[in-house]
DNA sequence: CCTTTAATATTAAATATTTCATATTTAATT
DNA sequence: AATTAAATATGAAATATTTAATATTAAAGG
């Protein structure tokens, strides 16, 4: 983790800073923002550590990770994947004293710890913005929500079909990615053994339905992917 | 489903008026009231289905229900089972113009239906009103990824053992209880074949770690299931 | 009361998945 | 450049799970 004497990126020309301030004044998003840190972290690097107390929602302001959730037994697994700019602070860290996820970081990630208490504080004098916040925060819970399901009555192959396109549709938002998962860590977001990984993503190679470069991986047919999703 | 014309419960004693009205005006909550229709639903009835319109917030005032995802190739999954009294909206209802799942009454269920539009009037009047329903929604939401969880990273057995603990602690709220779940809505639940769900009952029915008789369940080693699900 | 249907139960065969063993490639370190 | 560790790859054996076939029991309808 790196704190940043001079700043990351202009809290001006933040997106958060533009949506709260359609419901709240730029004095009181000032109050904010001055309770609030950047930090950099690097590819690997945890931001959030589960069971750890929370005190801050973070802003994603540019990067990719992933909340992890492992067990007693020391299984990991992945419940889903975001890229910034987005609020992450409802499932994990808003009601909860302590954090039930850890964040992790994918990419390098710039973010911005926000106060919570400030935040709140401003947050129930403006109920308009409250409900764009909660919105925004289901929405999140959804894409895991979909993933869960995707889990929960399909097959492997269906799920990494359904893991890549989620990847390229909502994170990497293009047909071709760099492709920063290990097949290990695709293992924990499909919930299966990496070995089965690497012989669903090699089957699909070899069948031309994506092409795999050293670490690039390009979808070249969309809907076989959701074909395999389908019927299995 | 059925219509009431002399009403089904008190609305004075209603949990969901007794919270209410510490965060907003008896006024205020009784314009919410006239908005509001009061229904009972059958063991089995589909409350609200996938895929319709929401228009209402739903107040489970009595008796336990599912939420149900069916996907096109037909396959039915359950994603949570909850008791009222609860507010259930945030999830399914509050920012989707179509509901994502279905809920379907397990019990005789006493509900409400609130007009979203007059209840999200109110809502943004009244920030702290509005934290705790973000925060009731979030619980909600938590209770079911833990059963993603279960699912995701245990076997058939521990999936099983899991979900009967949950229903003994959080919907039953008892060791025994009269199971109103057929093998083949477990299985939903577990995401297995009910094949799967009877032969694990009946192995721990004969074991002696729970005891089936007719639609009883009466758990009587507790800790044997939690070991059961820490080590599957 | 009889008939039909649905739910529960059990088993064997088929399939899916994980584990294990081992090899190769790639990346990181000295 | 050599060494080590990590990631990728592959196949066989072991295990878990589903499917299918069949029987029994319980519930529902005429």
């Amino acid at each position: 983790m790196m704190e940043v004497e001079s700043q990351l990126f202009d809290c001006n020309k933040c997106a958060f800073k533009t949506i709260s301030c359609h419901y709240i004044g730029d004095d009181e998003f000032e109050i904010i923002r001055q309770l609030s840190v950047q930090l950099q972290f690097e590819k690997g690097e945890t931001i959030v550590k589960q069971g750890s107390k929370s005190t801050h929602l973070i802003f994603l302001h540019k990067g990719i990770l992933k909340f992890t959730y492992h067990n007693q037994s020391g299984k990991n697994f992945i419940m889903t994947i975001v890229a910034g700019p987005k609020l992450l602070g409802g499932a994990n860290l808003f009601f909860k004293n302590t954090n039930i996820f850890s964040l992790v970081a994918i990419e390098k990630c710039d973010i911005c710890l926000i106060d919570e208490r400030a935040f709140k504080n401003t947050l129930v004098k403006h109920g308009n913005y409250l409900l764009i916040l909660f919105e925004k925060t289901i929405e999140m819970f959804q894409s895991s929500i979909f993933n869960f399901i995707s889990l929960a009555h399909q097959q492997v192959n269906g799920r990494i079909a359904d893991i890549l396109i989620y990847l390229s549709e909502e994170v990497y938002k293009n047909q071709g990615y760099e492709f920063t998962l290990s097949r290990k860590e695709i293992a924990e977001f499909a919930a299966c053994s990496h070995e089965n990984v690497i012989t669903t993503l090699s089957k699909l190679n070899k069948e031309g339905t994506i092409t795999l470069v050293g670490k690039k991986i390009i979808i070249n047919d969309l809907n076989k992917l959701k074909e395999i999703s389908k019927r299995s």
